[in-house]
This record gives structure tokens, C-alpha cells and sequence, in this order.
RNA sequence: GGAGCGGUAGCUCAGCUGGUUAGAGUGCCUGCCUGUCACGCAGGACGUCGCGGGUUCAAAUCCCGUCCGCUCCGCCA
């Protein structure tokens, strides 16, 4: 049917008799001669037919936009000063002989070279949008990643294993999403939120390298970089600690970047820890293209007779800071005003700056601080005249989240990236972050080993540190993982500290602690998010743009209008009844 | 659950201090055109101003509610 790709032709086909297929992307018209831009999954070539050819000229006169055509024709060089620089394909085009209409196309909703279609109107017809160039490009580099993770796992020994998406719900973490069970009356599978347990399970099974490239499930609300459903590579390995892992996926990480993008990472990632990322950048997921750091202030805030600073500054559980912004002295009033709002939405109730103006400094709260602990201030942020000064007082996490996010505004805002590709590890994970009521809950996840042991753990649970780490690439978490517990001792002290009693892990993991006590290798692992991953490396802004069919923020697709009702008969099998909430 | 922005022609938008017939570009249709490549020229058709209610002599415009899309907070072990 074709001997050719459109968007592969070129001067060497110069006299070839050539059949295209593909769309219709443009039709020019003459009156005398017609022009078609024809396009295919490779480019777009030019099609010329000349009155001469009375039926073929008849044909590519009914013929429009997104026809679908076979065409038979020669390839010719084009003549001097009609070569189109703007097309791969533009030193040659084809003499049409012969056209075959394969298919008519009603007028279509939106130009399909057109950049500023509503996101809504894109999703509906997805299938329209999914033939743009971009999007072409954006899934075949998503494939050509996918490809590199698999040549690479399976180089390295690792079996590609599927574990099963009808599973039982899991206790904490995310919710879940339910599938009722027809044999089962009243009981529900739920959709794995990874396949975390599963893996360790091949550990215990003595495969000890496994990978799949999974879809895993959360219900949770949506973001830009999250969706309901999402794809995970998962690598889990035995014997190996955790800087063999590490370095094997960073090795893997580093080649990928080369292979599919061409980009040169680091040949050793950095690592920080994770006490060190919220002090210095407010953040677990540091943006490293960013130089800026957040300048503690506590100590020197204590004594000052300025109680916004004294007070968060004497206070264990509160924190002053502050961030240097080279340049910043030239943001506006307003502009300021813009930014006090911004970390509002973190909580804070305010947004304190220093402006280091040629005739010295200039700030609201000078007359507070006064001159000594103004020039510290200084010293301290290594501020220079032209920069401004911005300060968080508040609860730790309020002044952290503020002064983070507002970091990386202000270097969207005044384009203060120094590097293009900035990869991270993130290491010394707390095991467990406290409730206000004082319960624990697991940062990473009730199988993360800490650090120290079963008996230490009991005693400083609120301190210990897990053995988990995390790799951030430009400021996106995009992938994490950590040594497992393998002793069903520490296991059972875990659960116990997140407050879950023996019957209730029987119930939930008993498969998992049952497993644990027959010979359990020690063992760990990693998730990559390839959705994340993918949009990082496409350099786009959703992941969205890199997902086939993605859902909208209420998690509906406009293209199938799923979630949708069901027939009553169907929910009776399934021992179902709906009962939705009264509206007034 | 909450905050903000948006919804007007197939598409992208203007109009929104209430006022007569709701516009532009593009697409679509018709005609003309033999070298265009975002072809050009001329003409034409196309509107549930998201939906429901209210205020008013009069509502795309103001008010209330609601639905949808996007960004964010909460949430996401």
C-alpha cells in the first residue's frame, strides 16, 4: 500500500514512483493547480496535481483537510527558488498520478497545527489532538523511555514479573480504588496503590531482581504532575544496600538522559540530606538549578526587640529565616505585595524584606532589628547591594513551605536558574513524622527500614531515621525507594509504633509477616513516576501532555465521559446499592 | 472541603460603568485564481452568551445558586 513515509523524502527519491498514505494536513488551491500537504506519522511532503491529469484533478478537488489518501506519484526536485526551507521534506515534493480517497474526514474541530486550543476541547477529541507533532513526539519519547528502562533492567538481570491488579485495600497510605466483588457478596478488591508488598513477596520468592513498568492507583485529589492513575517503573532487588541501588539507578537514570535526550547528567549525583533540604531550601524536593538558600535566623533573632523575630525564634517548634534574592532590590511594591500573598497560601501571615539599596538598606522593620543585627543580617545572607532580603517567622513548617515555594516563584519570576539538568538524592528520611495528637505515621511507608535497630527505634521513634531515599531532578520528585525490613521483629515493631495492634496487621499483612519469618533476603528497592519523568524530559508543564488519556482535575475523561452510571441490574450482581447524599 | 482564574460562532478571543441588529480573527460553504506552502481575492452561512433562578422597563453585562475546565491549599504512606 505505501513505499514510503512522507516526512522521509528527500532528494535521493528524486525520480522515484512513490505511494504515500496518510491525512490531508493543508489543501492549497490554484484553480489551475492544487497543492496537498500530506502527513503521516514521519512529517509532512508536498503533493502537487496538475490539471493535466483531468480525473486525478477532479478528485483533489472534493478532496479537504484530514482526508485520508493514498497517493501515487514521482518525486521531483523542486524548481529554483521554490524549495520551502520550513519542511524537512521542502527540497522535493510529488507529482500526484493517481489519488485514492482510503477515507473523508467531516471538518474537524480544531486546526490541527494550531497551538492555543482549550485544554477541554483537546481532551474530548483526544484522538485529534494525539495526531499533532507534538504530541507525536511527546508519546514516542515517553516509548523510547520505556524502551531504555527495559533494555537496561533486563541487561542487569532483572525479570519483568506482573503482580495482580485485583488486590486487597491496604490500611493507610492513599485511598483506594474499589472494585466490588461479584462471587464475593459485600466485599471489595481494591486497586493497588503500588505494587509494593507483591514485590518484596518475589524477594521472599527468590527471584532477587524483579521490575515491572505498572500502572498503580490512588484516589486521591488531582494536581498538574498527578493523576489517578499512574505508571511507576518498580525495581526491587535483594542483596544490595543502598548505595548499590543508588548507583545502579542513577547509572540507569544518567544513560537514559543520553540515550533518549541527549543530555549530560552529573557523573555522581549529590546527595543531601533530608534535614539539610528543609533548612537550606524548605523543601524535601530541592530545585539545585536554583543557588539560592534560606539563611537560618534563629539564633540571631533571639535577643532582638522585635517580637514577630523573637518570638518563632525562641520557640523549638518554630523558625526564622531568611532568603537572600541577588537583584531582588528592584521588585516593586507591588510586586511584594504579590509575593506576601503567595506565601500566604502556605500560611504565612506575612512577608518581611530588607531592600540593600545603593544608599544602604531600606525596610519597614530597620527601625526593629536595628543597625548591628541589620548588618549580621547581611553577613550572614552574604546580601549585596541590589539584592533584597526576604524573612519567614512562623512554625517551622510554615516558614520552610513559604520561604521553598516562594524561592522557586522568584526564580520562575526573575529567571534565576544557573543550570539546566539539576539531579538530587535525597537521604536520612525521618521514619515517622508526629501527629498533633503525638501518633506516628510512616514518611515512606510501614516496610521502610530505619537506621537503628528494633530496640533503639522504641525508644527514639520521633527522631529515627529510615533508610530511604528519593532522586529529584529539577525540583520533581521523581523517583524513590528504600532498604525493606526483612526481620518480622522489626516489622511487628513498626506496625506497633503506627499505632496498628497485632490483630489488625494479622488481618492486613499477615501474608507479609508470615513471609518475612521463611527466610526473608534482605532486600530494597525503587519507584520511578514515569509520568513525571517524562514530563520533565519533554520540558512540558503537566503530565497530562505526556499521558495518552488523561483524567481532568475531578478525575472524569472527556473523551469516554467515564465515571458514568450504571444499570440497576448490573449493581444487583454486584450486591451493590448506591445511595447518594440528600442535596438541599 | 477551601481559595483563585475561566466558560460568548466549529476553534481562539473581544464585548461585561445594563440599552436598539452580540463582534473580530480563523475555520466552514460558494465563486475566481497554474507555484503556493498559515496561498490570495470576492461573497455567504453559522450564536441555548455553560445551565437555573432573581433584580430591572431592559441582562452576555448586576446578584444568588449550580455544572464544567485550569492552577493551588488541604489530601497524595
Amino acid at each position: 500500500m505505501r513505499t514510503d513515509y512522507c516526512g522521509e523524502l528527500n532528494k535521493d527519491n528524486i525520480d522515484q514512483t512513490v505511494e504515500l498514505c496518510g491525512w490531508v494536513n493543508r489543501r492549497r488551491d490554484h484553480g489551475g493547480v492544487i497543492f496537498l500537504d500530506m502527513r503521516d506519522k514521519r512529517g509532512i511532503a508536498q503533493v502537487v496535481i496538475n490539471p493535466e491529469h483531468k480525473k486525478t484533478f477532479e478528485i483533489a478537488e472534493g478532496v479537504r483537510s484530514e482526508f485520508v489518501l493514498k497517493i501515487t506519484g514521482k518525486v521531483i526536485a523542486r524548481g529554483e527558488g521554490l524549495i520551502n526551507p520550513k519542511l524537512a521534506t521542502g527540497e522535493i515534493e510529488v507529482v500526484a498520478d493517481e489519488i485514492e480517497i482510503l477515507n473523508t474526514s467531516k471538518p474537524i474541530p480544531f486546526q490541527i497545527d494550531s497551538t492555543d486550543t482549550s485544554e477541554e476541547v483537546r481532551l474530548k477529541y483526544r484522538y485529534l489532538d494525539l495526531r499533532r507533532d507534538e504530541m507525536q513526539q511527546r508519546l514516542r519519547l515517553r516509548s523510547k523511555v520505556t524502551h531504555f528502562m527495559r533494555e537496561f533492567m533486563d541487561n542487569n538481570d532483572f525479570l519483568d514479573i506482573e503482580t495482580p491488579f485485583l488486590t486487597k485495600a491496604t490500611p493507610e497510605g492513599a485511598r483506594d480504588y474499589l472494585v466490588p466483588s461479584r462471587t464475593h457478596p459485600g466485599e471489595f478488591f481494591a486497586l493497588p496503590q503500588s505494587p509494593q508488598l507483591f514485590k518484596q513477596l518475589l524477594m521472599m520468592s527468590g527471584f532477587e531482581r524483579y521490575y515491572q513498568i505498572v500502572k498503580c492507583f490512588r484516589d486521591e485529589d488531582l494536581r498538574a504532575d498527578r493523576q489517578p492513575e499512574f505508571t511507576q517503573l518498580d525495581v526491587e532487588t535483594s542483596f544490595m544496600d543502598e548505595d548499590e541501588i543508588m548507583a545502579m539507578m542513577e547509572e540507569m537514570t544518567r544513560g537514559m538522559f543520553k540515550s533518549v535526550i541527549d543530555v549530560d547528567l552529573p557523573a555522581e549525583f549529590p546527595t543531601i540530606t533530608y534535614a539539610d533540604a528543609m533548612s537550606l531550601y524548605g523543601v524535601d524536593r530541592p530545585d539545585m538549578r536554583i543557588s539560592m538558600q534560606i539563611t537560618d535566623m534563629d539564633e540571631l533573632m533571639q535577643g532582638v526587640d522585635f517580637k514577630v523575630f523573637s518570638g518563632p525564634a525562641n520557640d523549638v517548634e518554630s523558625r526564622v529565616a531568611a532568603l537572600r534574592v541577588p537583584g531582588g532590590a528592584t521588585i516593586s511594591r507591588k510586586n511584594i505585595d504579590k509575593y506576601t500573598k503567595y506565601v500566604s497560601i502556605y500560611g504565612a501571615k506575612g512577608l518581611a524584606y530588607i531592600k540593600l539599596n545603593e544608599d544602604g538598606p531600606a525596610s519597614p522593620i530597620l527601625k526593629f532589628l536595628g543597625d548591628d543585627v541589620t548588618a549580621k543580617v547581611i553577613e550572614m545572607t552574604g546580601a549585596q547591594t541590589g539584592d533584597i532580603i526576604f524573612f519567614g517567622a512562623d512554625k517551622t513548617k510554615i516558614v520552610n513551605e513559604a520561604l521553598g515555594n516562594l524561592r522557586e516563584q522568584l526564580a520562575k519570576d526573575l529567571d534565576l536558574f544557573d543550570k539546566q539538568w539539576a539531579p538530587i538524592w535525597v537521604v536520612d528520611f525521618p521514619m515517622f513524622d508526629v501527629d498533633g495528637d503525638g501518633s506516628l505515621n510512616a514518611i515512606h511507608h510501614p516496610f521502610t527500614a530505619p537506621s537503628v535497630d528494633a530496640k533503639t527505634l522504641e525508644s527514639t521513634a520521633d527522631t529515627a531515621l529510615s533508610r530511604a531515599y528519593d532522586l529529584v531532578i529539577n525540583g520533581s520528585e521523581v523517583g524513590g525507594g528504600s532498604i525493606r525490613i526483612h526481620q518480622v521483629e522489626m516489622q511487628q515493631t513498626v506496625l506497633k509504633l503506627l499505632g496498628i495492634s497485632d490483630d489488625e496487621a494479622k488481618d492486613k499483612f499477615g501474608f507479609l509477616l508470615d513471609a518475612l519469618e521463611y527466610g526473608c533476603p534482605p532486600h530494597g528497592g525503587m519507584a520511578f513516576g514515569l509520568d513525571r519523568l517524562v514530563m520533565i524530559m519533554t520540558g512540558t508543564d503537566s503530565i497530562r501532555e505526556v499521558i495518552a488519556f488523561p483524567k481532568t482535575q475531578t478525575a472524569a475523561c472527556l473523551l469516554t465521559n467515564a465515571p458514568a452510571s450504571v444499570p440497576r441490574k448490573v449493581l444487583r450482581e454486584l450486591s451493590v446499592k448506591v445511595s447518594l447524599p440528600e442535596k438541599d
